[in-house]
DNA sequence: GACAAACCGGAGAGCGCTCTCCACTTCGTG
DNA sequence: CACGAAGTGGAGAGCGCTCTCCGGTTTGTC
């Protein structure tokens, strides 16, 4: 019969499914919501006028509604503009700890059917546009990845009242959930690994001193080490990235040159404290021992680099269940997952 | 007044902003929108009206009548299944050939208000649920990145009528549009430097027969040289990770002794090649000179790598564009965009 | 000064969906 | 056998926005 066809062009609507099915719309959406009892046998024909129509439900009608649309976003905020040359998106993304975060968030949200948006946030504008984004309900709630201390999209999106979670725990405390992991404790356990190899004149390479994560991994390091009664860690600062660390173990090993250790605070700057080594002449780990951090390049470093291994695709799928629970649930209370590194033992120390 | 309080708890409307401007709902939203003239003062009062509100459209509710949602998929597809291990996502975002592409279509995607939706497909089941993403209206067209040749979602796309626009040229033909590079005048770039250099014993690290860039790499390659007078290039199949290089110099070293020049056909394995050549005692360049291809990891190497350059960001950038042009008009013809590569001169040839 | 042309702003009809009533069955129970 | 409780499905009111008509007001032109 010519009226099972859908009455307009275009894709199927709820009322088309209703009509070859022979029953209300209301109906419909009740056997696709899952929702109250309707009997076995129309629920048996809604099914198959679905399948008939080639009916997909309008995310846009659904969410003008529900006032959910899910989706989250993943934002990546920094500072855009504080080093000169590639633009921040490039630095970014090709930045493997983004790719492992991403993967995480992904993991955990795939089997949930919902999807995370990309978004970057690196100036004043950009930061608005990610609050407006949420406002008019594009995303249910953002996960932040902060690249910078001082990040101000944090207490913009507590203060606009949207779910929120961060990585890392803020510079400034405000009232928001967030996943972090024990610097300190890491640290602890590069230390107790040093000095357990016999290694007596130890020193460390340390990130940039504004963000948190680096001071932790530091202080904790340097705490540690004076527990096993080295007061002094000679140290330098590098800020994440190889050329850093190569050149941080060129200064080092000029100023100390009977280093037999060292700790570097992620396992980029340890790639190129190793090129370092290399180029001196020291072998690692008989000269000198290298632990890492993160385990993020860990394998194909030379030799393989013994490493604090951070989870980080468990961080990030625990932010999406956090920001998930936060999303259902409005008056959540805040909360902080503070997850336990753990020592990967590998050749360079 | 009290009347100019949005009338119900909840963000303000179109409704709220009209009221408290005086005007009608069409008016705020034509000056919204910049559709036809309204009076410089209405214009004024209207802006005002939403600064006092601070109303922000819903999305949802205009995507729902304007079939357009402002945003695009970015979905990065393949076999989940193909290698036991990690998950695929895992997989994926670690390696910094997505984050680059990731950058790019942020890059040119961001200034125009409009964002990636990650997703992932790497089963039956999750190519359809992109398919029905795309169909339930939730973005307005896809971005593709095969990392299986045999990639049976570009034709699900197709079949559907959904805009696509795939990274890489197909295995199979099919009408849609994409961007690639010029692989065999890549590799040619390549033959014609070893020569230029004296290399008499050329070899070369493939990667895996069945994705088209690779066998066009090799096979431009082997057809450059040809050219050059050196009728047989051996080689070896790797797959572009860095341990499968690094496996494949040795095998062809082991195999050919003599070889004075590689080319390697990404710079991940190429990085591999340098780890086995040190180990190898051979000095690069001065041995055996080596260049890589896609100017991905080439900086990191020890010497810097002479390589390839694929601009990935730029052909990103026009992956993005290309799509855009489809949404906005769906009659738009498929296109292919060819971009040329360019060859870096570092140190290692 | 009259008439058309341009301009401007309002009314109102949906877009496709969910969800709250309500009416109608069908049972179980005294 | 009557009566309320539970279960089942329909009607209809929006969610917030865009956009087509249309009527009213200016402006230009002969």
């Amino acid at each position: 019969m010519s009226t099972d066809l859908p009455h307009t062009s275009g894709a199927p609507t709820l009322e088309d499914v209703a009509r070859v099915a022979g029953v209300s719309r209301a109906t419909v959406s009740r056997v696709i919501n899952g929702i109250r009892n309707v009997a076995p046998d129309i629920q048996e024909a809604v099914h198959r006028a679905i399948e008939t129509t080639g009916y997909v439900p309008n995310r846009a009608a659904r969410s003008l509604v529900t006032r959910r649309t899910g989706a989250v976003a993943l934002v990546v905020s920094g500072a855009g503009d504080a080093k000169g040359g590639e633009p921040f998106e490039s630095r970014v993304f090709a930045d493997p700890f983004f790719g492992r975060v991403a993967g995480g968030v992904v993991g955990y949200l795939r089997p949930r059917g919902i999807h995370p948006v990309l978004m970057l946030a690196d100036s004043a504008q950009t930061r608005d546009d990610v609050v407006s984004y949420l406002r008019q309900g594009s995303a249910d709630g953002a996960l932040v990845v902060s690249t910078h201390a001082e990040d101000p999209l944090p207490k913009l999106l507590v203060d606009a009242g949207l779910p929120a979670v961060l990585w890392a725990r803020p510079a400034r405390p405000i009232p928001i959930s967030y996943v972090d992991l024990a610097h300190r404790a890491g640290a602890a356990l590069a230390a107790d690994r040093l000095v357990a190899r016999g290694c007596r004149r130890v020193a460390t390479i340390s990130g940039p001193f504004d963000v948190p994560a680096a001071q932790d991994r530091l202080s904790g390091f340097q705490e540690a080490m004076a527990g096993h009664g080295h007061p002094y860690v000679p140290a330098v600062e590098g800020d994440f990235m190889p050329a850093s660390g190569e050149a941080g173990m060129h200064r080092l090993m000029k100023e100390h040159p009977d280093i037999d250790g060292v700790f570097v605070a992620n396992d980029l700057m340890a790639q190129g404290a190793l090129l370092a080594l290399r180029d001196l002449g020291r072998r690692v780990p008989e000269d000198v021992a290298v632990i890492g951090f993160d385990d993020s390049a860990a394998v194909t470093c030379r030799p393989p680099l013994t490493t604090v291994r951070q989870p980080m695709e468990d961080m990030a799928a625990e932010m999406a269940r956090l920001l998930l629970a936060h999303v259902a649930d409005p008056d959540l209370q805040v909360t902080s997952v503070i997850v336990r590194p753990t020592l990967v033992v590998r050749q360079s120390a």
